[in-house]
DNA sequence: TTTCAAGTTTAGCATTGGCTAAACCTATTG
DNA sequence: CAATAGGTTTAGCCAATGCTAAACTTGAAA
Protein backbone atom coordinates (compact mmCIF):
# COMPACT_ATOMS: atom_id res chain seq x y z
CA UNK A 1 0.00 0.00 0.00
CA UNK A 2 1.09 3.49 -0.72
CA UNK A 3 1.68 5.54 2.48
CA UNK A 4 -0.92 8.13 1.80
CA UNK A 5 0.82 10.69 4.15
CA UNK A 6 -0.46 13.73 1.55
CA UNK A 7 -2.19 16.39 3.45
CA UNK A 8 -5.79 15.94 2.30
CA UNK A 9 -7.06 19.94 2.28
CA UNK A 10 -4.60 21.46 0.13
CA UNK A 11 -4.82 19.12 -3.19
CA UNK A 12 -8.78 20.44 -3.26
CA UNK A 13 -8.05 23.83 -2.48
CA UNK A 14 -5.76 24.61 -4.89
CA UNK A 15 -7.53 22.74 -7.65
CA UNK A 16 -10.52 25.46 -6.88
CA UNK A 17 -7.90 28.09 -8.05
CA UNK A 18 -7.24 26.25 -11.16
CA UNK A 19 -11.34 25.69 -11.82
CA UNK A 20 -11.66 29.07 -11.74
CA UNK A 21 -8.95 30.20 -14.25
CA UNK A 22 -10.64 27.62 -16.73
CA UNK A 23 -14.14 29.14 -15.44
CA UNK A 24 -12.61 32.77 -16.16
CA UNK A 25 -10.92 31.53 -19.58
CA UNK A 26 -14.66 31.39 -21.17
CA UNK A 27 -15.90 34.57 -19.91
CA UNK A 28 -12.67 35.96 -21.14
CA UNK A 29 -13.11 35.68 -24.86
CA UNK A 30 -17.05 36.95 -23.97
CA UNK A 31 -16.13 40.13 -22.11
CA UNK A 32 -13.27 40.86 -25.20
CA UNK A 33 -15.78 40.81 -27.37
CA UNK A 34 -18.52 42.82 -25.61
CA UNK A 35 -15.61 45.54 -24.73
CA UNK A 36 -14.40 45.93 -28.21
CA UNK A 37 -17.76 46.10 -29.20
CA UNK A 38 -18.95 48.64 -26.77
CA UNK A 39 -16.09 50.54 -27.85
CA UNK A 40 -16.82 50.66 -31.05
CA UNK A 41 -20.47 51.80 -30.51
CA UNK A 42 -18.87 55.03 -28.77
CA UNK A 43 -16.31 55.56 -30.90
CA UNK A 44 -17.85 55.28 -34.44
CA UNK A 45 -21.29 54.96 -33.65
CA UNK A 46 -21.90 51.06 -34.76
CA UNK A 47 -20.01 48.17 -34.27
CA UNK A 48 -18.71 46.01 -37.75
CA UNK A 49 -17.66 42.77 -37.89
CA UNK A 50 -15.30 43.06 -40.15
CA UNK A 51 -14.04 46.26 -37.16
CA UNK A 52 -14.10 43.15 -34.18
CA UNK A 53 -11.99 41.11 -36.53
CA UNK A 54 -8.86 43.42 -37.31
CA UNK A 55 -8.44 44.89 -34.10
CA UNK A 56 -8.59 41.66 -32.38
CA UNK A 57 -6.28 40.31 -34.89
CA UNK A 58 -8.70 37.24 -35.79
CA UNK A 59 -10.52 36.01 -38.96
CA UNK A 60 -13.43 37.78 -40.11
CA UNK A 61 -15.46 33.90 -40.14
CA UNK A 62 -14.08 33.57 -36.23
CA UNK A 63 -15.80 36.63 -35.52
CA UNK A 64 -18.73 35.22 -36.79
CA UNK A 65 -19.15 31.96 -34.95
CA UNK A 66 -18.08 34.00 -31.86
CA UNK A 67 -20.81 36.43 -32.07
CA UNK A 68 -23.87 33.52 -32.92
CA UNK A 69 -22.38 31.77 -29.61
CA UNK A 70 -22.46 34.96 -27.79
CA UNK A 71 -26.04 35.69 -29.36
CA UNK A 72 -26.93 32.74 -27.78
CA UNK A 73 -25.58 33.77 -24.69
CA UNK A 74 -27.79 36.58 -24.61
CA UNK A 75 -25.05 39.29 -24.68
CA UNK A 76 -25.56 41.12 -28.97
CA UNK A 77 -28.08 40.79 -31.23
CA UNK A 78 -27.31 41.21 -34.86
CA UNK A 79 -29.47 40.69 -38.07
CA UNK A 80 -27.51 39.44 -41.04
CA UNK A 81 -25.10 41.46 -43.00
CA UNK A 82 -25.99 44.70 -40.18
CA UNK A 83 -23.79 45.77 -37.38
CA UNK A 84 -23.69 44.49 -34.13
CA UNK A 85 -25.70 45.61 -30.99
CA UNK A 86 -25.39 45.02 -27.13
CA UNK A 87 -28.35 43.88 -25.65
CA UNK A 88 -28.80 45.20 -21.66
CA UNK A 89 -27.02 42.29 -20.15
CA UNK A 90 -23.80 42.97 -23.20
CA UNK A 91 -23.52 46.69 -21.75
CA UNK A 92 -23.51 45.44 -18.39
CA UNK A 93 -20.59 42.91 -18.98
CA UNK A 94 -18.72 45.66 -20.93
CA UNK A 95 -19.28 48.50 -18.88
CA UNK A 96 -18.02 46.02 -16.12
CA UNK A 97 -14.53 45.24 -18.07
CA UNK A 98 -14.02 48.54 -18.63
CA UNK A 99 -14.28 49.72 -15.28
CA UNK A 100 -11.74 46.55 -14.58
CA UNK A 101 -9.66 47.68 -17.03
CA UNK A 102 -9.56 51.22 -16.13
CA UNK A 103 -8.12 50.36 -12.69
CA UNK A 104 -5.68 47.95 -13.52
CA UNK A 105 -4.08 50.00 -16.54
CA UNK A 106 -4.02 53.24 -14.02
CA UNK A 107 -2.52 50.83 -11.03
CA UNK A 108 -0.02 49.69 -13.41
CA UNK A 109 0.57 53.21 -14.66
CA UNK A 110 0.89 54.59 -11.07
CA UNK A 111 3.35 51.62 -10.16
CA UNK A 112 5.50 53.09 -12.62
CA UNK A 113 4.89 50.70 -16.16
CA UNK A 114 5.05 52.58 -19.31
CA UNK A 115 2.06 52.98 -21.57
CA UNK A 116 2.90 50.39 -23.63
CA UNK A 117 2.91 47.85 -21.43
CA UNK A 118 0.19 49.01 -18.82
CA UNK A 119 -1.68 48.79 -22.05
CA UNK A 120 -0.79 45.12 -23.04
CA UNK A 121 -0.73 43.94 -19.14
CA UNK A 122 -3.79 45.05 -18.19
CA UNK A 123 -5.56 43.32 -21.35
CA UNK A 124 -4.43 40.33 -19.96
CA UNK A 125 -5.09 40.89 -16.18
CA UNK A 126 -8.09 42.55 -15.69
CA UNK A 127 -10.36 39.34 -16.25
CA UNK A 128 -8.12 37.30 -13.28
CA UNK A 129 -8.37 39.51 -10.99
CA UNK A 130 -10.95 39.49 -8.04
CA UNK A 131 -13.35 42.19 -6.33
CA UNK A 132 -11.38 42.57 -3.36
CA UNK A 133 -7.89 43.17 -5.29
CA UNK A 134 -9.17 45.34 -7.31
CA UNK A 135 -10.69 47.74 -3.93
CA UNK A 136 -6.99 47.13 -3.11
CA UNK A 137 -5.66 48.76 -6.06
CA UNK A 138 -8.31 51.68 -6.04
CA UNK A 139 -7.48 52.16 -2.98
CA UNK A 140 -3.57 52.48 -3.46
CA UNK A 141 -4.92 54.71 -6.21
CA UNK A 142 -6.64 57.08 -4.09
CA UNK A 143 -3.68 56.99 -1.11
CA UNK A 144 -0.77 57.83 -4.29
CA UNK A 145 -3.20 60.71 -6.23
CA UNK A 146 -3.75 62.55 -2.72
CA UNK B 1 -13.41 53.59 -53.40
CA UNK B 2 -14.07 53.83 -49.96
CA UNK B 3 -12.78 56.50 -48.05
CA UNK B 4 -9.68 54.83 -45.71
CA UNK B 5 -9.92 57.29 -43.07
CA UNK B 6 -9.77 55.31 -39.72
CA UNK B 7 -5.80 56.08 -37.79
CA UNK B 8 -4.24 52.86 -39.60
CA UNK B 9 -2.14 52.25 -36.55
CA UNK B 10 -4.44 52.06 -33.55
CA UNK B 11 -6.63 48.57 -34.62
CA UNK B 12 -3.18 46.72 -35.47
CA UNK B 13 -1.28 47.95 -31.91
CA UNK B 14 -4.73 46.63 -30.24
CA UNK B 15 -4.64 43.34 -32.00
CA UNK B 16 -1.12 43.19 -31.17
CA UNK B 17 -2.21 42.67 -27.29
CA UNK B 18 -4.90 40.27 -27.97
CA UNK B 19 -2.49 38.30 -30.32
CA UNK B 20 -0.13 38.08 -27.36
CA UNK B 21 -2.86 36.85 -24.80
CA UNK B 22 -4.03 34.42 -27.21
CA UNK B 23 -0.17 33.31 -27.55
CA UNK B 24 -0.12 33.19 -23.70
CA UNK B 25 -3.04 31.05 -23.59
CA UNK B 26 -1.51 27.94 -25.11
CA UNK B 27 1.63 28.21 -22.89
CA UNK B 28 -0.97 28.90 -19.77
CA UNK B 29 -1.70 25.19 -19.45
CA UNK B 30 1.84 24.01 -20.29
CA UNK B 31 2.70 26.04 -17.64
CA UNK B 32 0.67 24.75 -14.64
CA UNK B 33 1.35 21.43 -15.41
CA UNK B 34 5.37 21.72 -15.53
CA UNK B 35 4.84 24.16 -12.09
CA UNK B 36 2.98 21.33 -10.63
CA UNK B 37 5.22 18.24 -11.21
CA UNK B 38 8.09 20.46 -10.03
CA UNK B 39 6.43 21.20 -6.97
CA UNK B 40 4.79 17.63 -7.11
CA UNK B 41 8.89 15.83 -7.51
CA UNK B 42 10.08 18.67 -4.75
CA UNK B 43 7.80 17.84 -2.34
CA UNK B 44 7.48 13.99 -2.63
CA UNK B 45 10.50 12.72 -5.18
CA UNK B 46 7.83 12.21 -7.50
CA UNK B 47 4.73 13.06 -10.24
CA UNK B 48 1.78 10.99 -10.52
CA UNK B 49 -0.04 11.68 -13.21
CA UNK B 50 -3.06 10.73 -11.20
CA UNK B 51 -1.85 13.47 -8.61
CA UNK B 52 -1.71 16.27 -11.39
CA UNK B 53 -5.28 15.40 -11.81
CA UNK B 54 -6.55 16.14 -8.46
CA UNK B 55 -4.45 18.90 -7.55
CA UNK B 56 -5.53 20.41 -10.96
CA UNK B 57 -9.13 19.01 -10.65
CA UNK B 58 -9.46 17.54 -14.16
CA UNK B 59 -10.06 13.65 -15.03
CA UNK B 60 -6.65 11.41 -15.55
CA UNK B 61 -7.50 11.26 -19.10
CA UNK B 62 -7.05 14.74 -19.69
CA UNK B 63 -3.61 14.87 -18.47
CA UNK B 64 -2.46 11.81 -20.21
CA UNK B 65 -3.62 13.60 -23.04
CA UNK B 66 -1.82 16.83 -21.72
CA UNK B 67 1.20 15.55 -21.33
CA UNK B 68 1.47 13.96 -24.70
CA UNK B 69 1.96 17.20 -25.91
CA UNK B 70 3.93 18.65 -23.26
CA UNK B 71 6.00 15.22 -24.27
CA UNK B 72 5.68 16.45 -28.15
CA UNK B 73 6.70 19.93 -27.44
CA UNK B 74 9.99 18.83 -25.23
CA UNK B 75 8.89 19.74 -21.97
CA UNK B 76 7.87 16.38 -20.17
CA UNK B 77 9.58 12.91 -20.43
CA UNK B 78 7.86 10.07 -19.20
CA UNK B 79 7.34 6.22 -19.91
CA UNK B 80 4.13 4.61 -19.81
CA UNK B 81 2.56 3.40 -16.18
CA UNK B 82 5.47 5.47 -14.95
CA UNK B 83 5.93 9.12 -13.06
CA UNK B 84 6.63 11.95 -14.85
CA UNK B 85 10.12 13.73 -15.17
CA UNK B 86 10.56 17.51 -16.64
CA UNK B 87 13.59 17.72 -19.32
CA UNK B 88 15.72 20.58 -19.12
CA UNK B 89 13.22 23.29 -20.82
CA UNK B 90 10.63 21.52 -18.44
CA UNK B 91 12.23 22.86 -15.33
CA UNK B 92 13.44 26.16 -16.74
CA UNK B 93 9.86 26.66 -17.87
CA UNK B 94 8.95 25.50 -13.82
CA UNK B 95 11.11 27.83 -12.19
CA UNK B 96 10.27 30.64 -14.43
CA UNK B 97 6.96 30.26 -13.69
CA UNK B 98 7.53 30.08 -9.65
CA UNK B 99 9.43 33.37 -9.83
CA UNK B 100 6.89 34.60 -11.19
CA UNK B 101 4.29 32.92 -9.19
CA UNK B 102 6.38 34.26 -6.17
CA UNK B 103 6.56 38.11 -7.04
CA UNK B 104 3.02 38.14 -7.97
CA UNK B 105 1.90 36.15 -4.92
CA UNK B 106 3.56 38.23 -2.52
CA UNK B 107 3.77 41.66 -3.99
CA UNK B 108 -0.80 41.22 -3.74
CA UNK B 109 -0.14 40.19 -0.36
CA UNK B 110 1.79 43.22 0.23
CA UNK B 111 -0.94 45.41 -1.09
CA UNK B 112 -3.22 44.03 1.35
CA UNK B 113 -4.91 41.16 0.10
CA UNK B 114 -6.32 38.69 1.84
CA UNK B 115 -3.82 34.76 1.26
CA UNK B 116 -6.84 33.30 -0.12
CA UNK B 117 -7.19 35.86 -2.95
CA UNK B 118 -3.80 36.38 -3.49
CA UNK B 119 -3.30 32.90 -3.90
CA UNK B 120 -5.93 32.41 -6.42
CA UNK B 121 -5.54 35.72 -8.55
CA UNK B 122 -1.89 35.33 -8.43
CA UNK B 123 -2.40 31.69 -10.21
CA UNK B 124 -4.61 33.36 -12.75
CA UNK B 125 -2.36 36.87 -13.27
CA UNK B 126 1.38 35.45 -13.41
CA UNK B 127 0.78 34.38 -16.97
CA UNK B 128 -0.22 37.62 -17.73
CA UNK B 129 2.71 40.06 -16.44
CA UNK B 130 5.06 40.94 -18.58
CA UNK B 131 8.99 41.66 -16.98
CA UNK B 132 8.70 44.95 -16.47
CA UNK B 133 5.89 44.86 -14.31
CA UNK B 134 7.55 41.91 -12.65
CA UNK B 135 10.80 44.33 -11.80
CA UNK B 136 7.69 47.44 -10.80
CA UNK B 137 6.82 44.73 -8.23
CA UNK B 138 10.00 43.58 -7.17
CA UNK B 139 10.30 47.30 -6.69
CA UNK B 140 7.66 47.97 -4.64
CA UNK B 141 8.42 45.05 -2.46
CA UNK B 142 12.12 45.97 -1.85
CA UNK B 143 10.97 49.75 -1.07
CA UNK B 144 8.21 48.13 1.11
CA UNK B 145 10.31 45.73 2.85
CA UNK B 146 13.27 47.80 3.78
C1' DT C 1 -30.10 50.40 -63.28
C1' DT C 2 -26.50 47.64 -63.76
C1' DT C 3 -22.26 46.29 -61.97
C1' DC C 4 -18.76 45.35 -58.91
C1' DA C 5 -15.84 45.88 -54.83
C1' DA C 6 -16.11 45.42 -50.15
C1' DG C 7 -18.23 43.31 -46.43
C1' DT C 8 -20.44 39.14 -44.63
C1' DT C 9 -21.69 34.51 -44.18
C1' DT C 10 -21.28 29.43 -44.99
C1' DA C 11 -18.80 25.23 -45.39
C1' DG C 12 -15.39 22.46 -43.96
C1' DC C 13 -11.31 21.55 -41.54
C1' DA C 14 -7.74 21.35 -37.42
C1' DT C 15 -6.32 21.74 -32.68
C1' DT C 16 -6.96 22.17 -27.84
C1' DG C 17 -8.75 20.77 -23.71
C1' DG C 18 -12.43 18.79 -21.41
C1' DC C 19 -15.33 14.38 -20.22
C1' DT C 20 -16.82 9.07 -19.31
C1' DA C 21 -16.35 4.27 -19.79
C1' DA C 22 -13.69 0.42 -20.66
C1' DA C 23 -9.39 -1.90 -21.01
C1' DC C 24 -5.05 -2.54 -19.32
C1' DC C 25 -0.71 -2.77 -16.21
C1' DT C 26 1.74 -3.20 -11.65
C1' DA C 27 2.71 -4.22 -7.31
C1' DT C 28 1.07 -5.51 -2.74
C1' DT C 29 -1.08 -8.77 -0.05
C1' DG C 30 -2.78 -12.97 1.25
C1' DC D 1 2.47 -17.06 -6.84
C1' DA D 2 -2.32 -15.76 -7.73
C1' DA D 3 -5.71 -12.36 -6.89
C1' DT D 4 -6.94 -7.93 -6.88
C1' DA D 5 -7.06 -2.93 -6.03
C1' DG D 6 -5.58 1.05 -7.64
C1' DG D 7 -3.21 3.69 -11.00
C1' DT D 8 -2.84 4.44 -16.07
C1' DT D 9 -4.00 4.41 -20.72
C1' DT D 10 -7.16 4.03 -24.81
C1' DA D 11 -11.24 4.99 -27.28
C1' DG D 12 -14.53 7.95 -28.46
C1' DC D 13 -17.26 11.76 -27.60
C1' DC D 14 -18.11 17.16 -27.29
C1' DA D 15 -17.49 22.31 -27.39
C1' DA D 16 -14.65 26.23 -28.20
C1' DT D 17 -11.71 28.80 -31.05
C1' DG D 18 -8.99 29.35 -34.77
C1' DC D 19 -8.23 29.07 -40.10
C1' DT D 20 -9.09 29.29 -45.60
C1' DA D 21 -11.85 29.25 -49.59
C1' DA D 22 -16.07 29.91 -51.74
C1' DA D 23 -20.60 31.87 -51.95
C1' DC D 24 -23.55 35.43 -51.16
C1' DT D 25 -25.40 40.66 -50.01
C1' DT D 26 -25.21 45.38 -50.12
C1' DG D 27 -24.61 49.79 -51.53
C1' DA D 28 -22.35 53.14 -54.31
C1' DA D 29 -20.31 54.48 -58.72
C1' DA D 30 -20.73 54.48 -63.49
Amino acid sequence: MPQRAKKPGTAKIRSAAFRRIRADHSSELAEDYVELIADLIDEKGEARGTEVALRLGVANATVVKTLKRLQDGGLVTQEPYRSIFLTGDGWKMADDGRRKHKIVEAFLLALGISEETARIDSEGIEHHVSEETLKAMARFLARKGS
